[in-house]
RNA sequence: GCCCCUGUAGCUCAGUAGGACAGAGCACGAGAUUCCUAAUCUCGGGGUCGUGGGUUCGAAUCCCGCCGGGGGCACCA
């Protein structure tokens, strides 16, 4: 990557100019303007506190030194006050095409992660109705980090916390037990707080072809039986849209078996030996606000219950020490922001550094349907299942879609323009590009020239200022991976597509590539178009969507 | 009341470990195909970066106040 290059090269002139001292944080950026060169840094002038020299002196001084490095600068450039541009040679640019060519699929992956264990568990979507949109959004998401975690060499594994326990378990069973009643005749009122989707008289219908004596039972007994049904129905409904959506998980976690296997009591009694709990009205407490928490957390309720807190503190621990993750990365929705401090202040507890933790808070979705919002709430029964979208939208615009804003924006979802396969609907734009590129080499095959082959690239003979645009935006993928991994944000791999794309476009409009008059340049710009099809592949399946051949 | 996110072009959004005259797509208007896929390309108008201060050589970006939008402040998850 030129920009570590660049770093390398100034900081070996900044010892040289001035010694070792230690470097404030400066930054070496792609000028918005052609005009600022390639690459430009303000070294200069950050340093003018520590030095007594002008910024524009010591500038020039580092450009003296840079610009004996003939193989990559063309020009080094001072501007006022204190920036210094840079001009890249175009030789730098073609030979990297080279090098793209040979690292093919590989091209753009790169070693940030060094190997460390990172457990990314997202959705985990309570078993208590079909996924909708809101799901798919962090679906998508987490599935995506998750690719290009493993791409940046992190060991990655997925996992979905299945919440099989508790509360809102409890009045699934009920909603389905009184559905059940209501099929067989019964009067009743359906109390608020019940899900009351249609999915639930499904289950409802299959609790009664099951258990044909579910209604003769013992109410208790009966509720049981509904939830675990529904449990299990719901559960494999979630695993289908997931796998239709091209996620796959290494593991689904259920919440119950922490308690089977003693992970909670063996939590607790860490806490207690730590004099961290004490009972207050019945229940028991952690002191969480000793550790930047708000305040205190119930960890055992007055009816002897324990809280989804108490599983999860059990569930974060067992990932840190006994799985020996080096970092979870949860995806959570925003109105879960509250519990972030939560959940760290448990591990401050035990000594786990809990940077350890990373959340990603992502957004509400927003679906907008003939220009008027559509709300949704599981419970209501009121949502657009992540199903529906699937099929009338297709999983490669609803990822991308879903993958073209960052976690903190709120996503507005717009059906009416997700379901036009038109130019409005980015996704297409990406796909095509790589679809044109295949058919060019269909089309090469079939006037008989040879398959490519890196011998026959002669990149001397590129210069059309669209190849150069081509050149740079290929050699800039490595950063981009690089940037969407440290800041978790799979978006802006899905802008450079669109960017690549969008170039690729214009050089095909405005060039031939396949020329019989001149096979060395056919050759050439079929290596060009080679390597754009070879990062549009590699970036669409670091978004999870796919790269048809034709369209 | 407290906490998190957010306010940039008509719309949807980039740009926020400060940088050089503020970007893209869509929409809108005008054009391009005897030739490798027109789901393409070319040109055009468009913005008090919510607002008022402050820090700085330099602020959309950092700090403080105010206004607007969303979400959260449970012995629910």
């Amino acid at each position: 990557m030129i920009k570590k290059r660049i770093k390398t090269l100034l900081e070996e002139a900044l010892t040289q100019l001035l010694g070792s001292l230690p470097i404030p944080p400066y930054e070496i950026e792609k000028p918005k303007k052609e005009i600022y060169g390639d690459y430009a840094t303000n070294i200069a002038l950050v340093l003018k506190n520590k030095t007594n020299l002008k910024p524009f002196q010591i500038a020039e001084k580092f450009a003296q030194i840079l610009s004996e490095e003939r193989v990559l600068f063309s020009k080094v450039e001072v501007v006022s006050p204190g920036f210094i541009n840079f001009w890249i040679r175009e030789e730098y640019y073609k030979e990297h095409l080279r090098e793209v060519l040979k690292k093919g699929e590989k091209y753009g992956s790169q070693d940030l992660g060094q190997e460390q264990r990172v457990l990314v568990e997202f959705v985990s979507a309570n078993p208590t109705g079909p996924l909708h949109i809101g799901h798919g959004r962090g679906a998508a998401y987490g599935d995506s980090i998750a690719r290009i975690l493993s791409f940046t060499g992190y060991r990655v594994f997925k996992e979905y916390y299945i919440n099989d326990k508790g509360t809102q378990m409890e009045i699934l069973g009920r909603s389905v037990y009184l559905r059940a009643k209501e099929l067989s005749g019964e009067k009743l009122v359906f109390p608020e707080g019940y899900y009351r989707g249609a999915y639930i008289y499904e289950i409802a219908k299959k609790a009664l072809e099951n258990y044909p004596f579910l209604l003769d039972l013992e109410e208790k007994k009966a509720v049981e039986l509904c939830q675990t049904l529904a449990i299990n129905l719901i559960l494999e409904d979630i695993k289908k849209d997931l796998e239709n959506f091209r996620v796959f998980y290494d593991n689904w976690y259920s919440e119950s078996t922490l308690y089977e296997r003693g992970k909670v009591e063996k939590v607790l009694r860490l806490l207690k030996a730590k004099n961290l709990l004490y009972e207050k009205d019945g229940a028991l407490w952690f002191k969480a606000s000793l550790f930047e928490d708000a305040k205190d957390r119930v960890v055992m309720r007055s009816n002897k219950e324990f809280t989804y807190f108490t599983g999860d503190m059990a569930y974060h621990y067992e990932k840190f020490v006994e799985r020996g993750f080096d970092l979870a990365l949860n995806l959570w929705g925003a109105d879960h922001h509250g519990y972030v401090s939560r959940l760290k202040a448990f591990l401050k507890a035990l000594d786990i550094n809990s940077e350890r933790l990373k959340v990603i808070l992502i957004q509400m979705v927003n679906l907008i349907e003939g220009g008027k919002l559509k709300s949704m709430s599981t419970r209501q029964g009121e949502f657009v299942p992540l199903k529906d979208l699937m099929e009338e939208v297709g999983v490669d615009a609803t990822r991308f879609i879903f993958l073209s804003r960052s976690a903190e924006t709120p996503l507005d979802f717009d059906l009416d323009l997700a379901k036009k396969q038109s130019q409005e609907n980015p996704v297409y734009y990406v796909q095509y590009a790589h679809a044109r590129i295949c058919s060019l080499f269909e089309k090469a095959k079939a006037s008989g020239l040879k398959d490519f082959h890196l011998e026959n690239l002669k990149t001397e003979l590129l210069s059309e200022k669209e190849e150069f645009k081509l050149l740079k935006i290929l050699e800039n993928f490595p950063e981009v991976v690089e940037s969407a991994s440290l800041f978790l944000a799979p978006y802006k791999v899905t802008q450079y597509l669109l960017e690549l794309a969008e170039a690729f476009h214009e050089y095909y409009t405005k060039h031939r590539i396949i020329l019989p008059e001149n096979l060395d340049l056919t050759y050439t710009r079929l290596g060009l178009c080679l390597a754009c099809k070879l990062v549009l592949k590699v970036g669409l399946d670091l978004l999870g969507v796919s790269a048809p051949e034709r369209m």
